[in-house]
DNA sequence: CCCGATCCCA
DNA sequence: TGGGATCGGG
């Protein structure tokens, strides 16, 4: 028996608004800790890890741990149906081979039922290793997007370079070139508007964009984001859902191209 | 010889909007008691009654009666180029294939005026009985329009369900099922904001979504909805148009399906 | 938070 | 061409 009541049903809303042009099926799992999901997106590029801890629910049952296969346009649609302030309750019986989402509005008028089927998922769940980054960057998560965006005009990579003054995103594409330099600035009057780097060691890695556009779907779930790099490893973009948890995407670096490979001519 | 002036223009622009999609040509009756209109949808099966009493013009003169046949198309589109707040004005001179809609700004300061030209159409004028239904529910025509809208993302027919304690809409599709149960309630702060509920009989009816979205374009004539259910009856969609009338939706209920229809095995 | 208007996608 | 989503205003 699994039932979680979230009173701010926006939110789970709002995960799924962030995951699900990236990936089709996926399982949930849920256990005493919370409710959480690790899948790769469909061209098994990037990595998407969920986290709702128990905590963050108002009401978490979850007898035993259970995974549940679901397709997340279809999850998607159901959760469509609920009000902004809807109160969202997520229930499974032991044994049964769907899900339902349950929804109340604030003045408990409306109350909605939606059972959805669940589906048999292979899901190859990885450990994700803690890992020591050599640069972390904060700053706001719709500045992130907006740079994200307007790069993405001009060419198909971006790379993120750390230096202790600032970051600079950078592409390159038939047009011409993009570079937008942010400043370390601690200094704001509201925290989430500062961009914060804490740095051990320079570093510049490149990323596709077309997967960094995709994780700025979560912009809505926090006012700032982190971007974790370190030569060699997946950048973390991860937003923190207050209170619950967070939504985390990771990125292999693409390898660094030759800077001659646009050349027509063979090389001798 | 016709003129009929009315100040809240914008009215009639939206009565234009809330039919056009579902029909297609029709004659619009005019005679001392107001302007009307009775038309069934071009797949033939819904029917739209719509009425404008002639104390709700500001001058209404109508001579004798008459039935002018419109494209509601090109009458919308005539009618789009008319301010939300201008003055409209419906003329038409005895005899003539014409009809002319004037458009004054507020200040006087723009008049338009917009020729179209009648169509022949024949239509069956059926004489629609006033009927006693089983259960009429009032409600925020919002909500309901938000529900036909929801449920048609996971089905497509709605099974209206009405007992005394409320109201349920309920669908069933490939991603699984729905049910949206309204409490009846009459201790709200607006009384355009209640659920209310008048009942002599429970009653379950079924009916296509699709038309039901349809009627729902209405929804910006009048804040609330109200549905009436009778067992073998069509059920009446109506939105009230203050000071004036009303617009209704006629549509004949589904016939009950059997339950073992989506067996794959034969029935014996 | 709801409403309307505009823009964009299907 | 219609519906949905997003943005701006009340």
């Amino acid at each position: 028996m699994l039932e979680l009541r979230l009173v701010q049903g926006s939110l789970i809303k709002k995960v799924l608004e962030s995951i699900k042009d990236l990936v089709n099926d996926a399982n949930f799992d849920c256990s005493a800790t919370g409710f959480s999901l690790q899948a790769m997106d469909s061209s098994h590029v990037a990595l998407v890890a969920l986290l709702l801890r128990s905590e963050g629910f108002e009401h978490y049952r979850c007898d035993r741990n259970i995974s549940m296969g679901m397709n997340l346009g279809n999850m998607s649609k159901m959760l469509k149906c609920a009000g902004n302030d809807d109160i969202i309750t997520i229930k499974a019986d032991d044994g049964s081979d769907t899900v339902t989402f349950m929804f109340e509005s604030p003045t408990q008028d409306k109350i909605a039922d939606f059972e959805m089927k669940l589906m048999d998922i292979d899901s190859e769940h990885l450990g994700i290793p803690e890992a020591e980054y050599q640069a972390i960057v904060r700053m706001p998560s719709a500045e992130f997007a907006r740079i994200c965006r307007d790069l993405a005009s001009i060419g198909d990579t971006v790379v993120i370079s750390v230096t202790k003054e600032g970051v600079k995103f950078s592409t390159r594409g038939d047009i011409g070139t993009a570079n937008i330099v942010l400043r370390q600035n601690t200094t704001v009057d509201k925290p989430e508007e500062a961009t914060i780097i804490e740095m051990t060691e320079p570093v510049s890695l490149t990323f596709a964009l077309r997967y960094m556009n995709s994780f700025t779907k979560a912009t809505p779930l926090s006012s700032t984001v982190t971007i974790s790099l370190s030569t060699e490893l997946p950048v973390v973009v991860e937003y923190k859902i207050a209170e619950m948890g967070y939504i985390r995407f990771y990125l292999a670096p693409k390898i660094e191209e030759d800077e001659d490979e646009h050349e027509t001519k063979p090389q001798v």
